[in-house]
Formats: structure tokens, C-alpha cells, sequence
DNA sequence: TGTACATCAGTGAACGCGCGTTCACTGATGTAC
DNA sequence: TGTACATCAGTGAACGCGCGTTCACTGATGTAC
């Protein structure tokens, strides 16, 4: 681990600076993000961006990339923070985390799981970062199950299903029954609608308890997945 | 009502075909839709388009209150043409419409439910279009609490949750309990989370049998809402 | 420690592009008498 | 039925804009001897 040289920490700042004003360009004009604008912005030259990012789609997938880890992390660490036999506990404020994240961010959540932006293809390393969220959700079964304090739906699943179902449990890695992995989407499609209409204007302007209103979809959900 | 005249008849069928020529385009480039790349294909000058549309923004509109209205006319159509006393038939025939639809106009779904398009300001008369699909799946509840074939969850709301939804349910005319209501909506959220997330490449690809899977956790929804 | 050279950050002009919108115009279609 | 005028669709040039990216360049910082 050699320390590294004062041109390589200033570049790294610089990188870190762009990446910042660049964020808050998408927080203002949407997905449309231009070069240029965030030059100008540092008052530099756009031609001064290509020595950091060899070209927009990179920095957009820098920004995705970070905006994956942030939301991440932030789920995590509520769950983590949660006490760790109190699964309800867990799961409403892991899906709390998920949500504050996502108003305080809501260009970078758009940015993620709005409308895909036209002409960009997301690179493969966006996958497993993207998985975070959920695999904490289905890290409280597993626990749940491991103490034997959920008991999982007996329902059978009709057959083409219960094999895709298996080979997506197998990788995950969290061996849940067929039945219990279904739910389990169903409440992280849940928290991402939930968000989504939120964010998006889709719900109703009558409703202005909206962090009563999670809590209790979330609760529906919880139930949805055995938690006690 | 007059017979119109012939002029009247052309330029609307000229408007008809600007919309599906823009449709086209929304389909191949995502949301930023592009008046000249409209006209080229029309082979006609760009300006022409200001016969019809007095801007950009009012092309976007007609297209978004169409494509509401052609999700709504699915859906509606789907509900009614399933036996009227058969309520969880109805619900999954409803959804599966939905998401039928969905699939073969993604672009246009994309637009309704994506993220905001920026600049964009959808006007009010987009409101009450917006609302039938979610309209349809209280028909079914309405129906269902008016044959008494249906038990209402007994379980209460807390406080400030209770007012929002009694005002909510009073604005759509149709007079669902509470806890009802509720749920209703976590139905129509997750019918919007599992088409979103099929349609936005955020699905599993060890999933193949989606429609199975959708069919599924429909059915987990109408469970939710109690119907038998 | 000092010098010679390589590396790198940043500049500013330029290329080529596509966009929404305006405007004065031409020629065809409709209307009033 | 024919003529005079108004309405309308469509043209093509132009305005002004912003964009991503390239390129030859300058000057400062780092590295090797």
C-alpha cells in the first residue's frame, strides 16, 4: 500500500468534484446530463472532462454505480443497526431506509429505477450493487427461518414457476422455500412501487400522511412474509 | 351534427398520422421525442407540424392522454368482458390487461409511469384518464362488498392514516372500508411495481416464465384484498 | 542536489450535428354572393 | 354557375442554441540519473 503521490490524491478530488456537480445537475434537469453544463460549472473547459472520463456515458455510469452503493448502504446499515432478533424491526426500517434515501435522492432513484435513458446500456458491474437492497430484505428471512421464527407458506407453486423460482433461490444464495421466495419479491416489487409512485407524483395529493401511509403498506407486506 | 367537411377530414387524418408516426418514434428512441425526426418521416418540413401542433409539449400531451386512454379501454374491456360475478377472475383478467398492454406499448407505458420527462408539466386533463385502470379494481371491490361476497379486513387504521383514506375513498365515489382501501391500493401498487420492473430490465433473467410468475403474484394481491 | 526528459492537467478553437420555433411565401381548397 | 375573396396546408430558409468529442498546444508537476 504505497501512499499515494499529491498529483494522484488531486486527481482523485477532482474526480470526487465533478462527480458532484454532476449529481446536482441531475437533481435540476433530470437524466439529461451534460458535459458541458458541469464544465462550465467548474469553470473549466468541457474538453477538461475527458481527462477524468472518457466520455458521458462513463461518467453516467460512475454516478449510477455510486448512487447503487449509496442507496445500498444506507439499507444495510439501518438493518444493521436494527436489533437483529426484532425481524418486523428490521424489515420496516430497512425499507424506511430505502424510501428516506430515495426522496433525498430523487434524480439518482430515477436515475436507477425511472424509465431507462435512451442510447445508455447499463454495464454488467451495475448488477450485483444493484442487488443490495433486496438481498438485505431476504437476509432477515433467512435469519428469521435460521431461528425458526417465521413459518413459511405451505402453498405449492404450479410447476414452470417452482423451477424458476429454485434456480433463482440457488442464486441468491439464501435458501429460502419457493413459496416464501415469491413473497419476498413481492414486497421488494412492493417498496419499489410504493417509492416510485411517491416520487413520481403519482399519489394522490389527498394523502398527505405519506410516512404514515409506508409505514402500513410495508406492515401489509411484512405480514405478507410470515414476520411475527 | 354536421357532416364535416372535407378539409376537417384530412387534417384530422393527417393529426391521426403525426400521432403514429410520433408513436413510432417514441418506441425506437424513448421519451425524447424529436419534431423534426417526425416530420422527415412524414416527408414533410418541420414547420408543417405547427399546423397541428402548436408545440412539442402539446404533441407529448395527446400522446400521453391517448396512450392513458388505450390503457384504460384495456383494462376496462378486460373487466368487462370477464363473468361479472367471477370478482378474482376479473381482478387477474383486469391486471393481466394491463400488463398486457404494457408489453406491447412499452414506450408509451414508459411515458405514463416512468420517470418525469424533463421540462415536461403534465396538464390536469390527465388526471381522470390516469385513474381507470385503478378505478377498475375497485369496481370489482365495490361489486364485491355490495353482493356481500366479500369480508373486509377488520383491522384498524392509526389516526392520521384513517382521515386520509376516508377523504381518498370519498373522492373516488366508491365507498370501500378503510383497511379496504388500503389494500386496494397496495394492489394497484404492485400491479404497477411487477410491470415496471418486467418491462425496465430490472427482472431476473433466471425467471423466464413471466407469465406465470405475474399471474402469481396477482393472485397473492387478490388474496390481500380478500376476494374469494 | 541539479538537470533532462516524460507525464499529465487544462486550454481554446473547431467540427459536425440536431434541435424547437419563427416567418414570409405560394398555391390549393372552401365560402359568399 | 361563376367569380372574388378568405382561409388554410405546406414550404424552405433562417435564427439561435446546446451538445459530445477531437486536437494541437502550453505550462506545470513528477521521475530518473
Amino acid at each position: 500500500m504505497v501512499a499515494p503521490s499529491l498529483r494522484a490524491r488531486v486527481r482523485a478530488g477532482m474526480i470526487e468534484e465533478i462527480k458532484a456537480v454532476a449529481r446536482r445537475h441531475l437533481a435540476t434537469d433530470g437524466a439529461d446530463l451534460s458535459l458541458r453544463a458541469v464544465a462550465r460549472d467548474l469553470g473549466m473547459a468541457s474538453s477538461a472532462i475527458y481527462r477524468y472520463f472518457p466520455s458521458r456515458d462513463d461518467l453516467l455510469t460512475a454516478l449510477i454505480l455510486e448512487a447503487y452503493d449509496a442507496l445500498g448502504d444506507a439499507v444495510e446499515a439501518a438493518d444493521a443497526a436494527a436489533d437483529h432478533d426484532d425481524l418486523r424491526g428490521r424489515w420496516l426500517t430497512a425499507s424506511r431506509a430505502a424510501r428516506a434515501w430515495a426522496l433525498t435522492h430523487p434524480a439518482e432513484y430515477a436515475l436507477l429505477y425511472g424509465s431507462p435513458v435512451p442510447g445508455y446500456a447499463a454495464p454488467d458491474d451495475t448488477v450485483a450493487p444493484a442487488q443490495r437492497p433486496p438481498m438485505t430484505l431476504l437476509g432477515i428471512l433467512r435469519d428469521g427461518m435460521a431461528a425458526g421464527r417465521l413459518t413459511p407458506p405451505d402453498e405449492e407453486l404450479p410447476e414452470p414457476l417452482r423451477g424458476d423460482v429454485a434456480e433463482l433461490t440457488a442464486l441468491t444464495g439464501v435458501p429460502l422455500p419457493p413459496a416464501l421466495m415469491v413473497r419476498a419479491m413481492a414486497g421488494w416489487t412492493q417498496l419499489f412501487g410504493l417509492i416510485s409512485f411517491e416520487l413520481f407524483g403519482r399519489i394522490n395529493r389527498a394523502l398527505p400522511h405519506r410516512d404514515e401511509y409506508f409505514d402500513h403498506q410495508i406492515a401489509l407486506m411484512a405480514d405478507l412474509v410470515g414476520l411475527p
